[in-house]
RNA sequence: GGGGAAGUAGCUCAGCGGAUAGAGCUGCGGUUUUCUAAACCGUAGGUCGCGGGUUCGAGUCCCGCUUUCCCCGCCA
């Protein structure tokens, strides 16, 4: 018998789907609807029985008995069984189990052993992606954890990633500020960190008179339309302001520890959109009305009455515009089999349409249509449940917010770790109060709302990252005490079955982790990780406290020293994943 | 007015049509001559917004009602 593979969640999958396919009970509808099970019915559990005998009105128990034989009769690992209405629950054997974890205790033999249905595939992730003209504020944070843990999971799932910043530094704002700094006669005789305030005060007082002020509005337009029309002047300033933010932004994102492959704002289309207009209006998807270019679709409640507007009644280009010309730059010029775009639940609207407008397009014209994903995610609140500001109503900045959670993490750690070093200190407050932001963030489902509380986030109880770099901070400090490397711990057990109830438990646990990356990933989802992965720290603390590792008795340790080895990678792995950094010691 | 998301323990949140709805915080009670107690163990806490329906099975799907948030033609 081969040895199992990493992913036994897919394997039972397949191989259940391949005996089925060989008894007269089932048809090439049945899915085994495999998933990990809680301990007590097993590993992993097969649920597709039920669903399928309920749509071939059979009875689930014997027809489950029937899976359950043949399987049996073809594969030892597990023990496998029918409960309840026809579930079928798979155990494995501890000899099975102590086998996988041999072939997989280490994040090296993880690689290329992970697959999903994105594997092999070129996917763009558009993440980040903030305006120019403004720093970043507690708004960008989301788009920029979210996506950078999004595109790790796909990368790790054998994806071939791009991943893509698209700025926005083509739109409005820009008719604002222009038309604020002529009207002001800023002259930019300032420090890039100074200018990027001056620039964002300006964009604020625009931004009210043109709201005040008709004829002001009207004056921004005229900015932005001169701008996209190449206006010399306009243009050199446009640049001078790109270059101030693209400055402030690469501070965040080197301490995020977010790069991209590309750069690619929306002026980057600004010659691309003119083929847009005509490539939509050849294939009668685009008409004028009351002066702008717009897209509806007939067939759909909402939009055959909400426009799609892809040139504005001026002649500006608008995000839409951009956004369609960006779709065909990366399906032609990057042949992208794929793209992400993660953004705030309010564009929802827009995406939809842009995804329908694309398909016709695209097929109207024969060209292969790229899948389409918008993950979308919710808002960041105060305390107080409301959309988070500071006390004068305005946008917390990034660089702030990131200043108080490494101060309250290096508080936390000089109380409770006084003999580290001021720079350890320091190196632990960093990882410890960037990772809290980051985790807190994602480990709440990306499509609610939530709640920003430094005093939740940066704590040891809990769902936190301090909680998960302890636990790992603590199985590296096994391995120091031991004096051995983690990297070369001995795999040659001389037993094949477990000591105690919590090793195994242990154990059972890991055996999820391509599971929940999968479900991860199927979802655009990193909740799940995060909730794995501290569900295993959970576990692994039991452990912990239950068994001691260094024990007189070798083989015991050597096992012992294996799970831990284990648990190690996975949640190492797992939070790399993430985006946090992880720590030996705290 | 139309549409979307949401309403689960006192609070913050998980819960892929499946098995007895779970965590953490808070409360109460324990555990350290032992690998990091920043931890662990126990206990308490629920009309899953309300009312119907589909189903062998509904927190999960459908319909109605209700509350909150968001979007709805030239912002992104």
């Amino acid at each position: 018998m081969n040895a199992l593979p990493f992913s036994l969640g897919s394997y039972l999958q397949k191989t259940l789907k391949n005996i089925a396919a060989t008894l007269p009970s089932f048809d090439a509808t049945f899915d085994p609807d495999l998933r990990p099970a809680e301990e007590r019915f097993g590993d992993f559990q097969a649920n597709g029985v039920l669903a399928y005998c309920k749509k071939m009105r059979q009875n689930p128990r014997s027809v489950a008995q029937t899976l359950c034989d043949a399987f049996s009769a073809q594969n030892k690992d597990f023990d496998v069984s029918v409960a309840g209405a026809g579930f079928l629950n798979f155990k494995l054997t501890d000899r099975a189990m102590l086998g996988w974890l041999r072939r997989f205790h280490a994040p090296e033999q993880y690689e290329g052993h992970f697959r999903s249905v994105f594997s092999d595939k070129t996917i763009v992730v558009d993440y980040s992606s903030p305006n120019t003209a403004k720093r970043m504020h507690v708004g960008h944070l989301r788009s920029m954890v979210i996506g950078e843990a999004l595109q790790r999971f796909l990368r790790f799932g054998g994806a071939s990633v791009i991943r893509d910043n698209h700025i926005g530094d083509w739109g409005t704002q820009f008719g604002i500020l222009l038309a604020e700094i002529k009207r002001t006669g800023y002259d930019f005789n300032e420090a890039p960190e100074v200018a990027v305030e001056t620039l964002e005060a300006l964009y604020q007082a625009g931004s009210q008179r043109t709201k005040d002020d008709p004829q002001a509005l009207g004056t921004a337009r005229k900015e932005l339309v001169k701008l996209q029309q190449g206006d010399a002047e306009n243009f050199a300033l446009w640049e001078k302001i790109n270059k101030i933010s693209y400055a402030s932004f690469e501070a965040i994102y080197q301490r995020m520890g977010v790069t991209f492959d590309y750069v690619l704002g929306e002026s980057f289309y600004r010659d691309k959109v003119e083929a847009v207009y005509n490539a939509l209006q050849a294939c009668g998807l685009a008409k004028t009305d009351q002066g702008a270019l717009v897209v509806f679709h007939p067939e759909h409640p909402r939009f055959c009455k909400q426009p799609f507007i892809i040139r504005k009644s001026d002649g500006a280009s608008n995000y839409a515009s951009t956004d369609l010309a960006t779709v065909a730059y990366r399906s032609e010029q990057l042949h992208a089999d794929a793209m992400v775009y993660v953004t705030d639940a309010r564009q929802c609207d827009h995406f939809e349409q842009l995804f329908l407008t694309v398909k016709k397009w695209f097929e109207a014209e024969k060209k292969p249509i790229p899948m389409l994903f918008h993950a979308p995610f919710g808002m960041v609140l105060g305390q107080d449940g409301k959309a988070i500001k500071t006390r004068e109503g305005k946008p917390i900045q990034l660089h702030q917010l990131l200043n108080e959670a490494v101060a309250r993490a290096y508080d936390l750690i000089s109380a409770k770790s006084p003999d580290l070093s001021t720079e350890e200190k320091r190196h632990v407050a960093e990882v410890v109060g960037l990772g809290a932001v980051k985790y807190a963030d994602l480990s709440q489902d990306r499509m609610s709302n939530y709640r920003f509380e430094f005093d939740k986030m940066i704590r040891f109880e809990g769902n936190t990252a301090p909680y998960l770099l302890y636990a790992v901070a603590r199985i590296h400090a096994i391995f120091r005490k031991a004096g051995i490397d983690a990297t070369h711990i001995a795999d040659d057990l001389s037993l094949d079955a477990f000591a105690t109830e919590t090793e195994r438990a242990l154990a059972h646990k890991l055996l999820a982790f391509p599971s929940i990356l999968a479900l991860a990933l199927q979802e655009l989802k990193p909740h799940h990780l995060c909730r794995y992965l501290y569900e295993l720290a959970g576990v692994f603390s039991t452990f912990y406290n239950a068994d001691k590792v260094l024990s007189e008795k070798t083989d015991v340790q050597n096992l012992r020293l294996l799970l831990c080895r284990a648990t190690l990678a996975t949640l190492e792995k797992g939070l790399h994943l993430l985006g946090l950094e992880t720590l030996e010691k705290m």
